[in-house]
DNA sequence: TACAATTTGTCCGTATGTATC
DNA sequence: TGATACATACGGACAAATTGT
């Protein structure tokens, strides 16, 4: 209880847009920052900055309320929005409370799909776009795949390859994208798994699964086993054209319309 | 008030993991949704779902919680969670409430960097992640930029070329683009615009602009000329090349460390 | 200018659920 | 089997902000 310094909890503060000089701002300037949005900030700035470590246990609900001069509801308020950002996570009991969250990959690349997500129902993004950005990021992480995989990787993107079916994916359709999923991790290179990502995750709901014969899908997943081998042959010229083609091909299968819905 | 139907407003609901044949499992396992992340949810799936369009007013807290069975502190709870995540906004007074929030790309990308801000700091993803994923980004950004860049966008390029840094320009999307930024959005590809804007923007907050001499940057800006030239002249081939360049020789600047820091 | 209406913001008090010891 | 220490949830009250009259 000592790290959580309401340094200045002024209640009412302004967020000083200083617009004094400009009576015309008619855009909802947000005037006051509300009580809970200050406590939040604050805490986010020391987690952020470092004060509170990864795994901190910060003090509970009525301690903030306390230090920050403010009410329990309202920290609950300001923990709720630190807690959907993943920067804390709570539990309940004794020996519970709000904890410093450490930093995980998994969940960033959740949040960074969800963002991208709200954004693919415009018509600002179209699914040309989101097979251009594969065909630019796809082929590039084949090639590092073949450069870098070891065997267990390898033996995950053999794996992947096969498209496994269970009961609730009886067409495979999932597990097919899993696989783009499965290469893009294997560069090793997080950023570049995380950038790929929400291109198969938008692909993978907005994409109807029916409508294509089985052959077509055969030949998919024949474009797949192929490229496993290229990667686990460790070619990477090979694995990069290889990938290229096939999300060529799956191009022509996507926008031989019918596949792409604009209803989710 | 009419769309707002708490379809099922069971209390205590369990999250259904169903591990009871499970009693080894000893790692927080959430047994029960809160009420405020079942309302948030369920909002959520609305807003998102599309019965709740952008601009839509969500009706009052106090209806809010009657019609899902809780407390309004319970809504009030669930609203910040949506507010966080930029689905909704709220302001004050009469003709004030909570509102389904338009999806913006800008927000988006400022949620993207943030979420991808709390990662820099582990050693999971180093420099050198983000400056392999610029590599493979923005060299074809370039050239898709020389294919279809338009007279005002390559003077927009031109433009960004020889902008001063390091000057705080807080209004807007288009306000605070740098060169790569503006090479990015050339493309017009907004999925593109919105992979590599967040490496920039990391590089941006993480990288020590100074402890370089200014021949160094005098440099940079030569290859950024060059660079906007040859997209002017629509080569593509030539854009894509002199981008590749000039990134590897960033890369190297970067690299020769005391550039990049560990502390924000 | 003043006042009323509406809605969020904030507080308090209390009770309940939950996990640990 | 309690006892403890948390978060969770409720209901009511009032304050503050915004808009319209």
């Amino acid at each position: 209880m000592d790290k959580v310094l309401p340094v200045v909890t002024l209640r009412g503060a302004v967020d000083d847009d200083s617009q004094p000089p400009e009576p015309t701002a008619r855009l909802r300037v947000q005037r006051v920052r509300p009580a809970y949005a200050q406590v939040a900030d604050e805490l986010r700035a020391q987690i952020l900055g470092g004060a509170l470590p990864a795994g901190e246990r910060l003090p509970n609900e009525a301690e903030l309320g306390t230090a920050f001069g403010v009410s329990r509801s309202t920290v609950r308020e300001a923990l709720r929005v630190l807690a959907s950002q993943h920067l804390i996570e709570t539990t309940r009991g004794v020996r519970g409370g709000s904890f410093v969250a450490a930093p995980d990959p998994a969940r960033v690349v959740e949040d960074v799909g969800s963002a991208l997500g709200v954004l693919v129902m415009t018509p600002q993004l179209g699914i040309h776009d989101l097979l251009e950005a594969r065909l630019l990021l796809e082929p590039t992480a084949a090639r590092l795949a073949a450069q870098r995989a070891d065997a267990e990787t390898v033996a995950a993107i053999r794996a992947a390859a096969v498209a496994p079916r269970d009961e609730r994916d009886p067409s495979g359709f999932v597990g097919r994208i899993d696989f783009h999923t499965t290469i893009l991790m294997a560069t090793g290179n997080l950023m570049i798994t995380m950038m790929g990502q929400p291109v198969n995750d938008v692909l993978r709901t907005r994409l109807r699964r029916d409508g294509v014969e089985r052959g077509e899908w055969d030949k998919v997943d024949a474009c797949h086993r192929d490229i496993a081998e290229r990667v686990a042959a460790g070619d990477p010229a090979a694995a990069e054209e290889a990938m290229r083609e096939h999300i060529v091909t799956l191009r022509g299968l996507y926008e031989r319309d019918g596949l792409w819905t604009d209803e989710p």
